[in-house]
DNA sequence: TTGAAAGCGCTACCAT
DNA sequence: ATGGTAGCGCTTTCAA
């Protein structure tokens, strides 16, 4: 009949240490291998830590001991989306290594939600931040930022903020897919693109813009859908495109997630456009779509590294890297003039009686910024 | 020449009492928006609060406020991986409407980093835990989950703990998708699954056997591949069923990184076998491949309820939740029985002229454990 | 090698 | 409606 509530109260330093027989400051030096303790006291204070169940209260001890926290917090804006799954994991292991935790909050790509995860991780004075921002404006973050709470941007800049960034070639990137696709012949040329509020959206689009203007090729803008907000909307998108008395012949995916959303509608159907997309994803190479390849994990160890310097002291003036894209050409954007005539659907898990198969390796060029060592293509998957 | 760190101090409680002319404790009350401050001071305060760029800290008053903590600790396996992604959007949205934060914390697979993650979390003293377990044993989870801090586990189960738990019906899904290619009329059917320490994996694979002894077909042992780790070992172990002299005629993959694994080795082959595998995933229609579907979402939503009924005090012996899962048939298991002839392959991203598009809706039954709606079908990704 | 006391920033309790 | 004081669990002086 005694409150169950009771058993919840953990053990304090003051309980261990009378336990033990000794000071709490002994106790404390014990617990935290700290120098000038005699072994037997320090066996004796561990033994009765741990018969207690004692767990040290780091809200009070980063609350003495200032500062402190060894965790920086990340936030992303969409956890599904292995894009940004990868950035946290190469961060997180970055993070690790120096002894740091990294905890990691979902804004759904809500801007309220992605607020109350930020002040959720300053009102706990996390050592520092690491944000994919879905918000276009960061009014909260100005004086923190401008106080010193390292904090590091990735994929996604903040226009009103001077804090560190790491970002891709966005640009040149989607010029790398456009070029291509004019190359092969194509020249009423599609976009399904997401929110234009966004910045590397921004960025692609004038990419694709760049390339037709200097090819000389009318910029279509009426083939081009944007605001697009997910994979279900870009699946429409590209039906929509598919309708028109006169489709285009190639359409250029703005991200994995609009790829997705056309590779969809596409799906068992054989007028087909040609098809690339921004974003390598880990189906691409089987479903042999071409993209613009970048590299989620790069982008998470590089901005994690850029924190650690400022977490650790380092100052200076903001600074932003442009990581390199690739551009990845699988079978997706083989124009009919390349094919050396017969059959070259993909044939995935359609079964069908033997036949022979068929080669075709992806061909590969590097493309645009620089800063970065030649990443790794093809598959598109991270390999530690 | 000052140190920059200096104003890496924020302010405090005390100095936005003091620069409002009040005392602490008003000033605590204001901010708090608590009764009986009059207005004009509320408004004092506030104002500066915002000049001085206050933010509370929130170490200090969960350190007083005992207990407190409106945080939730979650750990993953692998953040790559969309199934745990969707599972912890689900039970981040659950948890925010109740005004409790979700910090994610990922483990990569690696149980030492569990370790750290959990008592970060705990050292924390998170409101509760939710946990997608790498390990097998949890040996520092015991006196904690005895001392009442609530905790979930997601997917895999506790064995060493009487923790609530929230699983899919494995067995039954498993053993759905090989009555299913047994009708098919398949014989020799191989398996490729991930590590075998993992009780999932046990039980899908109990689930094969006990379809295969059912039926009276002998169990291929030497045609199961487990002790995969990852989509890359999936590629291999399935190349090596297909140098086989006879090789299996289906394959069930236990999960989605073995089945993409799989989908890689058998692309733009065409002596595929029949593939099926547990999880569905993202683009698993697009591709054609049938599947076990279950719901990551509707896993983090009853893991966060019931997490939350601890949370608010419930008490009460530990409960397991079984989810349902339901087996959706696409092409990659229609054997050419079926099929009335004519090219039915999966073109996808290959160019070519045009032809008739090829209808073939899915067929879906729902199979297995009760407890829950009958989920979503088809396309397989959330729709909230 | 060990201990006593002060205090981190906040809230709870009791005054006024 | 407002303020003082104690104290959360720990670490940091400074002594012993």
């Amino acid at each position: 009949m005694v409150s169950e509530k009771v058993a919840r109260e953990l053990p304090t330093l003051r309980q261990v240490a009378a336990a033990a027989g000794v000071s709490i400051k002994t106790a404390s030096r014990a617990l935290n291998g700290e120098a000038h303790v005699a072994p037997a006291t320090s066996d004796r204070v561990k033994e009765a830590a741990s018969a207690l169940g004692y767990r040290r209260n780091l809200l009070a001890r980063d609350l003495r001991a200032h500062a402190g926290a060894d965790v920086v917090g990340m936030v992303i804006a969409d956890a599904a989306n292995p894009f940004y799954a990868d950035i946290a994991l190469a961060a997180g292991a970055v993070l690790g290594e120096q002894g740091l935790l990294l905890f990691i909050g979902v804004s759904d790509k809500d801007p309220a939600s992605e607020e109350r995860i930020i002040s959720g991780f300053l009102e706990r004075r996390v050592a520092g931040l690491l944000v994919v921002s879905s918000r276009e404006d960061h009014p909260q973050l100005r004086s923190e930022a401008e106080r010193g709470v390292p904090t590091v941007f990735l994929d996604r800049p903040a226009r009103d903020l001077a804090v560190d960034e790491v970002l891709f070639d966005n640009l040149e990137g989607a010029r790398a897919a456009v070029d291509h696709l004019l190359e092969q012949g194509h020249r009423r040329i599609g976009v399904i693109g997401d929110l234009g509020s966004l910045p590397t959206h921004h960025e692609r689009i004038a990419g694709v813009r760049r390339a037709l203007t200097e090819a000389g090729v009318p910029v279509r803008e009426d083939l081009f859908v944007t605001d697009v907000h997910d994979a279900d909307g870009a699946e429409a998108a590209m039906r929509g495109l598919l309708t028109l008395s006169a489709p285009p012949t190639a359409v250029f995916t703005t991200n994995n997630r609009m790829a997705v959303g056309a590779l969809r509608a596409v799906s068992r159907r054989d007028d087909l456009p040609a098809l690339i997309g921004f974003d390598d994803f880990e189906l691409a190479e089987v479903l042999g779509m071409s993209v613009v390849s970048n590299s989620p994990a790069e982008m998470g160890e590089r901005g994690a590294r850029m924190l650690l310097e400022r977490v650790r002291g380092g100052s200076g003036p903001s600074r932003r890297v442009r990581l390199a894209t690739e551009l990845v050409v699988r079978r997706s954007t083989v124009t009919p003039l390349e094919r050396s005539g017969g059959d070259d659907r993909a044939a995935v898990t359609g079964r069908r009686s033997p036949d022979a198969p068929r080669p075709e390796p992806p061909v590969v060029r590097v493309r645009s910024g620089a800063l970065s060592p030649p990443s790794r293509r093809g598959r598109g998957r991270r390999q530690p």
